[in-house]
DNA sequence: CCGCTGTGATACCTTCAAGGCATCACAGGT
DNA sequence: ACCTGTGATGCCTTGAAGGTATCACAGCGG
């Protein structure tokens, strides 16, 4: 009748290994009770989900289906027992999420204005954790960076900052005004490309999403460790005005790119949640949130 | 660990009726069974969820909270079921969906041009079903009238067109070319209120959402019942124009009504969907769906 | 006051699905 | 020929979900 979420929750683990004994593993069960549990989820939705070739295992096109759209099922789930939980606890709430750099004072301070009686949340977010907390209901409304996978979210559009480059303060260029991406030309960007598209235009660059430079440090580093690895003259970052200018050491300088497209900043929600206090937070982060 | 989709549904049905035995016949289970499930369910969720008082049920916040989220986690996995189904019975398919009047088959045939190997399906809906297609995965996109519910979908308006009112053919105004709302001042009108609020306005009538008139069928008629009801001579209804236009009967006329808010007529989908092939339609939409 | 009715909870049993362990069947490599 | 890694089968145990019978209690009518 209904479907099993824990069923699903196998064969994603499946799916993700392609390996039923890793799966196995990683769910902590044994591999029998797995390989069982996957036939009865086939034999439930009619449909085979995996081609079993005693050698390899593969997706079929359902199972590719079931994978990609399986994913904000499971996410709904997790997110309504958290709602569910916080109502529980008696607590009339909201929870706003930020990126490290944005300051969301002074709209949280009109909220709080607004609704006295209720309890005003901040979560600081990464660049991985700026939608999924609101996928997962750790949060109400986002405050991210675009690009952002809009997918089952509403977006609105706060404001657009310049964008900077991070270079050690001893650095021939640390002392000019502002720069053009062609005066980078040379540098070793320590950071994934496709977080400056314009960059892979000017150097050809097309590594998928790794650290360029051929032993890099992996991806999806943390601001301070990025700023650390500039002080140690390993290369440059390029990052939004205000998360560059919101961490201050004397060996990194920030210089404005003139000639390269802006950040944009936006404040984004899950679309399937209520309105009201949603939208109102929107209308206040739209007259409070502005480029610094 | 995840959480139940059997015991949800379970709650629900209890929300509803808000009485033990009666949502447990709804359900096909003994009543102590349904107990005991909803005391399971609101152990696993460490949240009380009804008020018991021995007379009454009533729903606590967290239980509230609760009715209101899970809706849409139950039409999502209804809908991933249906999906997964459709692409393991092979078919690379995709369904639009519309309301009686609109007519899709410019877009349609659009896309299947575009894609020959694709099955293109078609889904006539109704007033009530025009957005549930889309929450349950019956259909990709749907060609809707607003106003509608727009969580958990994106909307693209497509286009407006005017409304008009359904008289009989013997009424003193069906020889007119076009109407002002005061014409109709009263007129019994035969749906609800809430469909036509400048008819609020001008009457001062408030009843929610039945039918005017003291002894008025059932609201949510079928267009084809209304004016079944419109020929008979009990009242008049006011309908987008492409609407009127479909069904023509000699005993009925329609007239344009030139002082009221145009029907806005979009194209809507689940917000969660992959894109490519929804903004590929929505596109195709854009530009061949056109106002009569 | 007593008994009737409708409410949800409890007790006890049965069935079946989910888990574990041991083992099999088979494809590739050494 | 043997070993290794793969997923599938067989058999057992446990626990959850289902059922029936019954209880405890609030309200109502006589």
């Amino acid at each position: 009748m209904d479907l099993d979420l824990r069923k699903i929750r196998y064969f994603m683990a499946v799916a993700r290994e392609l390996n039923f004994g890793r799966a196995a593993r990683d769910l902590h069960i044994a591999q029998p009770v797995l390989s069982r549990q996957i036939r009865a989820l086939e034999a439930e939705l009619g449909v085979q989900l995996f081609m079993r070739d005693r050698r390899r295992t593969e997706l079929t096109a359902a199972g590719e289906a079931l994978y990609t759209e399986a994913a904000p099922l499971l996410a709904g789930a997790e997110a309504l027992r958290r709602r569910v939980g916080r109502a529980g606890r008696g607590a009339d709430s909201f929870t706003v999420a930020f990126m490290p750099g944005l300051t969301v004072t002074g709209a949280v301070r009109a909220l709080t204005a607004a609704h006295p009686r209720m309890t005003v949340d901040v979560l600081r977010t990464s660049w991985a954790d700026q939608v999924e907390v609101l996928r997962d209901g750790r949060a109400d409304v986002s405050c991210v960076r675009l690009p952002i996978d809009q997918r089952g979210l509403k977006v609105r559009a706060l404001f657009d900052e310049p964008r900077v480059a991070v270079l050690p303060t001893a650095h021939r260029l640390a002392c000019k005004s502002e720069l053009h991406l062609s005066d980078l030309a040379g540098e070793t960007l320590l950071q994934p490309y496709d977080a400056v598209p314009e960059w892979q235009a000017m150097t050809g660059d097309t590594a998928p999403s790794g650290l360029s430079g051929p032993s890099g440090p992996p991806a999806a580093l943390a601001v301070e460790e990025k700023l650390e690895h500039v002080a140690a003259e390993r290369g440059v970052v390029v990052l939004p005005q205000s998360t560059a200018g919101f961490y201050h050491r004397p060996d990194v300088t920030a210089i404005a790119i003139i000639d390269i497209g802006p950040s944009r900043v936006a404040l984004a929600w899950d679309a399937t949640r209520r309105t009201r206090l949603i939208s109102e937070f929107a209308d206040l982060a739209a007259t409070h949130l502005r480029a610094p």
